[in-house]
DNA sequence: ATATTTTTTCTTTTTATTCTGAAATTTCCG
DNA sequence: CGGAAATTTCAGAATAAAAAGAAAAAATAT
């Protein structure tokens, strides 16, 4: 597949912004081709048209299988893997979100949790005990938003924030719960 | 200054994160450090505490600076600059959500823009550019929910989603607005 | 079973980032 | 003014991350 300018720019500078946010560049790419295009792709067609090497795009897509940003399907007279992402930002938005908590999130919990149950503390300044546990509870109150914001359907959650007149035809769409 | 055993944990797991969203090491590291110190430093002794170079303090702190993360303080009979963080949390959050808004979220904004109003329009599919739109509309959105919800007191952010029950004696005590 | 296609793994190369150390610059004190 | 202290800049070294390419493995067809 060719891409077409818009979409060249839109698919490299999402991998730029994957960079920035401490994604590899052709994962985010790969992620962002197949968002584009809408339909399943195979990784020979990816690698063609991102100008990547063909390990890489494996890689890469096995990178994003295990954020479940993307999904393997089949098509009907083909022995190849396809894949493809959801089109909802909203679910996309949801995984991105969830996958981060579980990779980075928790694992700073259980530190500052392992901090503040230490052998050490009488060595350490009370303050900065105090200051540890603040982010502690920073933390885990924000992931505790971070929980209600995803669960509510994204018009309910535009009315709980009062932003009830921007809300968009683009999230209107996709609402069952 | 020595770091005790639970303050060298937790900055150097800080500067683990930072690597992970971005953020230079040493940049989140020496944010870490005068974040539990609760006490101007200056950058010879972050240097010692840290174990790097005089210059990569000096390049991160003018980063920290820049993104309003620290400022400058001077102490009498001292010449040299001391530099020092917020000891709250939440403001903290607020800086750095709106440091990356400002340096990575409007940016996108206008390439989305720019890709909205291009004249090679008429070449890509048009579901392509409903998607490009959708994704527009959506990190707008979600940028105006983070205009609300930084505005908000914490306290009255957490009654508006309806977490009153867990909200903590970290958040309820810095609020004035 | 064997050959072919497809995918993955792994080593090497390349690229990008981070960090250092030396030199240059600035600041500010007597 | 000097001149010492403090800070910044910058070129190069070290490190880490990303990507490529070759080889192995797996899957599927005949």
């Amino acid at each position: 597949m060719e891409l077409k300018p818009i979409s060249e720019r839109f698919v490299l500078h999402w991998g730029e912004m994957g960079s920035r946010w401490g994604v590899n560049r052709t994962v985010a790419q790969i992620h962002a081709l197949l968002y584009l295009a809408g339909r399943p792709m195979e990784a020979e067609e990816i690698t063609q048209t991102l100008g990547v090497a063909r390990s890489n795009v494996s890689t890469s897509l096995k990178e994003l299988l295990s954020w479940k940003l993307v999904r393997i399907v089949h098509l009907r007279g083909d022995r190849r893997d396809h894949f493809e992402t959801s089109t909802d930002v909203w679910e996309l938005f949801k995984l991105i979100v969830e996958g981060r908590r579980q990779r980075e999130i928790d694992p700073t919990i259980q530190v500052l949790k392992s901090c503040l149950d230490s052998p050490d503390l009488e060595a350490e300044d009370p303050s900065t005990l105090t200051r540890i546990r603040e982010t502690l509870d920073f933390i885990e109150i924000l992931t505790a938003w971070a929980d209600e914001m995803l669960r509510l359907k994204p018009e309910t959650l535009m009315k709980t924030l009062g932003l009830g007149a921007k809300i968009s035809q683009t999230l209107r769409r996709n609402s069952a719960d």
